[in-house]
DNA sequence: AATTCGGGGGC
DNA sequence: GCCCCAGAATT
């Protein structure tokens, strides 16, 4: 018989694993948690200037829920994905308001708070409170379909929770070892069961591998998801008199919400006679960028404008806020504003337009 | 059950 | 171009 996969897996971790990420080497439950927020459909490179930042503003979870979600969203500005930093000031907040600053133990209390769900939970609890529960993760899903040599389509949900199934079958016996578990399951899918040329030979399961006896390993997981993105085309206009940038905030809901950009319009027309209006002695229009989310391909075109001291930049903008739904600005949570360089700085632009700002 | 949320890495 | 990434919340 041998070892179990999961003792396999265990010992592998300790000997080949990873050991030096800033989030491990700690049962510091607020620590853990930050970075599987972070790492949610996030890649381990993009997360590691963040995670320090953040760490070194906010030490603690009281002191990130005494936070602004204002302050949160300038830091987490270029992550993506922001909602999660929507649900991580509302979760700090409940940790304190509702746990006494102290996270919960057990996982299923903990996937009650917002932006933890079923693995992340596990995770935490895995990694901080020995408990014997499963992350399933994009590294889990590969790692088990081609173990298993399973070939259910990843896109059903039927399908899911079976995997959800066979992931919690294998978790160790003992709780001690969960944390070099959890963190062996995320390893094996990053360095050595990689989406494409997985390294076999290097595998602590390649002995049991089904996949692998098959042929079949590469091949997995099935996923028949097609991806089909809408595009959206806006006209920014970069507004600049005396020193002072011209800005709105997104609505709170939808794609950036709640971070800043330049004020925008979804029709030409309706962008060039506000251009117009505000009488720019500079216009610099630059080439369209094609800015890709997930579900959209967004075309954003981008005029420069110096403006003249005398002119009312406030009414023009707040005109074309109060025109008909075509010809109107797009909406925003707050009014167009004026900012400085230094009030600037405390905001949080998706990463066009950061890099619009700071010039590439 | 399907959609909606970003942005970058790697090939 | 394509797929992937320490997924969760919403509809």
């Amino acid at each position: 018989m041998g070892p179990t996969l999961s003792e396999r897996l265990v010992t592998w971790q300790r000997q080949h694993g990873r050991h030096h990420l800033p989030w491990q080497n700690t049962r510091d439950p607020y620590r853990v948690w930050l970075s599987e927020i972070m790492l949610q459909q996030t890649q381990v490179s993009t997360v590691l200037g963040y995670y320090d930042r953040f760490l070194a503003l906010w030490p603690t979870v009281a002191d990130l829920a005494a936070a602004s979600l204002d302050e949160v969203l300038a830091q987490w500005a270029g992550l993506g994905y922001y909602s999660r930093a929507r649900n991580l000031h509302r979760c700090a907040q409940a940790v304190v308001s509702a746990h006494g600053g102290t996270f919960p133990r057990q996982a299923e209390v903990l996937a009650t708070l917002p932006g933890i769900g079923r693995s992340t939970a596990a995770a935490i609890a895995g990694f901080c409170f020995d408990e014997r529960v499963t992350i399933l993760d994009g590294n889990v899903k590969r790692v088990l379909t081609r173990a298993l040599n399973w070939e259910g389509d990843l896109s059903v949900t039927r399908h899911e929770r079976w995997l959800w199934d066979a992931a919690s079958l294998l978790v160790p016996e003992q709780g001690a070892d969960m944390p070099a578990y959890t963190q062996g399951l995320m390893d094996l899918g990053a360095t050595v069961c990689t989406p494409r040329k997985p390294q076999c030979l290097l595998c602590p399961w390649q002995p049991q591998c089904l996949g692998l006896q098959a042929g079949r390993a590469a091949e997995l997981p099935v996923k028949t998801r097609k991806l089909k993105r809408s595009r959206r085309e806006s006209w920014c206009l970069w507004i600049e008199q005396g020193g002072q940038t011209w800005v709105a905030q997104r609505p709170d809901t939808g794609v950036w919400a709640g971070l800043w950009t330049f004020p925008m319009w979804a029709s030409e027309g309706a962008a060039l006679r506000v251009q117009q209006a505000l009488q720019p002695e500079r216009v610099d229009t630059q080439p369209p960028i094609t800015h890709v989310l997930t579900h959209l391909d967004w075309v954003l075109h981008l005029s420069r404008l110096s403006v003249p001291a005398q002119v009312d930049v406030q009414a023009v903008l707040q005109a074309s806020q109060a025109a008909d739904p075509v010809a109107a600005m797009e909406p925003v949570a707050a009014g167009p504003s004026p900012r400085s360089a230094e009030g600037m700085a405390t905001l949080g632009f998706p990463a066009p337009f950061q890099r619009w700002l700071t010039g590439r």
